[in-house]
DNA sequence: CCAAAAGTGTTGAGCCTACACCCATGA
DNA sequence: TCATGGGTGTAGGCTCAACACTTTTGG
């Protein structure tokens, strides 16, 4: 923790990132073990930097976690609860890690500051699973993906931000196309269907469901995929380049 | 501002209040004229005390600006851009008040706090025109009501931030019931429809208007009202009361 | 030729829009 | 009795769910 200067910080914030990915069915969320003595698992998170909009942090972030650019990532929710676990939490932490708050006062400046209150900007994400390779920095042990409806007890507030996340996601998967993110750059409409199944926990009628995606008209039809199984081909399909 | 003891708050948090209203057929927003030399005019803010939720930091500044307890608030995006017209205003205000940066260093450390880069989280709410008593605080000149179309310059990003408020409130006017708040207590099937109609700036069928609503089962029928005009008396409605 | 899975057409229910008509009210 | 404005009924069109049927593929 000692690398980070808090002066380079906006004091008090800090921000959480809900990445989603899609992998065998279920829906995924990258979580982060703490580099710190205990048991403690996260939400990537970090913090805003004087010079730096919230936007910014919060794309630096998952940049450095997942290694991918050009994602999509948006804010949901700020979370400003006064007390958010903090206080369990810090105890836990400085009774396991002592060194993180030291009797010299110098040294006590430097990592005080990670003590105090934190309000946390929620921002969530959503990743093609096989493009990310999972980066820990500084403060991460170990960094990887838990099935949404199996999260570990994470710090804080974390698997309320999660709750929020996924509520958010299931307003705006259709009004955002956001479904494509979660799939490799092709993918058939049988794929399409499971993501969505997945993100709303429920079946939808296979003819019906593409007729509505077709009639959203992002989706541009490529030859057939060859399986090698005993049944008709399906057509592989891929988001529409904006000309 | 030196009635502001700046330990007490968290640091470089702002809250900024967009508060609707509504009377003779238009959408009205709450706007404070500052308490310093020039013509500085922004929605009501705040800041958030340590011990204090960002929600109930919220409350307590409506409730300071209107007198009015039990409102509709609600968080709707965190702006965190990193310049938000901050130097332009700050630039501006120093020069036109220089008391506010003195060169006395005890005096200085006091309001410099106050000229730092803010993430402001924004809400809004939704009052009754007619309960409330705009009240101004320390930092307010005069406090009172603007057009929503017609409103001035404002510092910041306000102006961007009343815009989002209003696409927040489109989306969520119905599923809240939200009408009901910028009513008075009983109110008139065209009175409600004249709210939607300021909202979402189009005109609405008188019958199915009037069928939509009712099919929401959340309105309560009471007597007729006669209001002396030549025509069939409307009957009043109220919002039901939660059993 | 068969089973499996994909593609496509069609019907019916429900909802919203637009128009129509009726009713109460005060002048 | 008339003009005004509020209350309500209904036909037409659109959307979407549910079902049925056809087509393609490899064994």
């Amino acid at each position: 923790m000692s690398s980070y200067n808090p002066s380079n910080f906006i004091q008090q914030i800090s921000i959480d990132c809900t990445i989603f990915g899609y992998a065998e069915g279920s829906l995924k969320v990258l979580v982060t073990h703490l580099n710190f003595n205990g048991d403690f698992k996260a939400l990537p998170a970090g913090f805003v930097y004087q010079d730096e909009s919230l936007d910014e942090a919060a794309y630096r972030i998952l940049v450095e976690r997942t290694g991918l650019k050009d994602i999509y990532l948006e804010q949901f929710h700020t979370f400003g609860g006064k007390e958010r676990s903090h206080k369990d939490f810090l105890n836990k932490l400085i009774s396991l890690n002592p060194e993180i708050l030291p009797e010299d006062t110098i040294l006590r400046q430097e990592t005080e500051w990670f003590t105090k209150r934190f309000i946390s900007v929620g921002y969530y994400a959503l990743v093609d699973i096989n493009k990310v390779r999972p980066t820990t920095s500084t403060i991460d042990k170990y960094i990887g993906w838990y099935d949404v409806d199996e999260l570990p007890p994470l710090i804080f507030d974390h698997n309320e931000q999660v709750k929020r996340a996924q509520t958010t996601l299931r307003f705006f998967l259709d009004e955002k196309l956001l479904g494509f993110n979660l799939l490799p750059e092709t993918f058939t409409m049988k794929e399409l269907k499971n993501v969505y199944e997945t993100v709303y926990d429920r079946p939808f009628r296979r003819n019906n469901f593409q007729k509505k995606m077709l009639d959203l008209n992002v989706l541009e039809r490529l030859d057939k995929k060859f399986t090698g199984a005993a049944n008709k081909a399906p057509y592989l399909y891929r988001f529409k380049k904006v000309p």
